[in-house]
DNA sequence: GCCGAAATGTAGCGATTGCTACATCTGTGC
DNA sequence: GCACAGATGTAGCAATCGCTACATTTCGGC
């Protein structure tokens, strides 16, 4: 568009999400642990996520801050009503965009890192593109 | 595949590379505002990212110890030959993922939006399938 | 040449996400 | 019931990216 500045929006709007996505990611990563164990524990998060067990913990503090786990000491992590829509979302986002790379030919491995990484910036215009055309 | 842990790998890549998205967006904005003005100034980078120019000043410090920008004190900022291989390659990616946005019918607005978050994303396998389907 | 506005630099703060090291709790096996 | 391994919590460090406030430099207009 305008030359000098060309766009400060999108720029801006990227970075903004990052905090956000983290979110994203471990309520997503609960629901599915719940799912698959029954009950999600810190060493289950640090595992999947491959970090520390000290900064999952941290997270999970802010996130039940946010209104999105619920936790007491020593106990294992679930959702709040917040957190199951959240992650429902994000399930259902994180499938579509999946399913995509697969439906253009994508291997399985490759997919699955792609859509980790993009899933967090598809706006609702292009993942309602991606599910019509996935089929 | 494996339930346990699902895949920490995906994870881990995409967290990885979040110093490294500054770094490709800071050095192809100074590629481009070159090319636009012939010159890169902090204050044109604090408008074209939405930030301070204090942010701008430290996130040229460690690029420039990274040997991706090159500037001294009150002086234009310009690319180092490595800085400008990047910057060709992260322009070239960015116009691959916004072509192949494009050619879905998403619209131009949207597809900006979406090719600035989805591009540090892009592993290369998928970016030659975006190429190759653009057509 | 001087002056003021704009650009740049510096100091210092906060939030987020990493870590290691160490402390504490829990639960299992004996 | 006890001890020990593993899980969890806490303290304190670093890097990155934001900011405001203030200091300094540069540059154009007079």
């Amino acid at each position: 568009m305008s030359s000098p500045a060309r766009d400060s929006e999108p720029h801006r709007r990227t970075r903004r999400d990052h905090a956000s996505e983290t979110a994203e990611d471990y309520v997503e990563a609960v629901a599915e642990l719940i799912a698959a164990r029954s009950a999600c524990r810190v060493t289950d998060l640090a595992k999947r996520f491959g970090v520390s067990h000290v900064t999952v913990n941290r997270i999970v503090a802010r996130l039940q801050g946010e209104g999105l786990l619920a936790t007491a000491p020593y106990q294992p992590i679930s959702l709040t009503a917040k957190g199951k829509r959240l992650a429902a979302k994000c399930k259902q986002r994180h499938e579509i965009v999946y399913r995509f790379l697969l439906s253009i030919g994508i291997d399985e491995a490759t997919a699955a890192i792609d859509a980790e990484g993009i899933e967090h910036h598809v706006s609702p215009k292009t993942l309602r593109r991606f599910e019509e055309l996935t089929d």
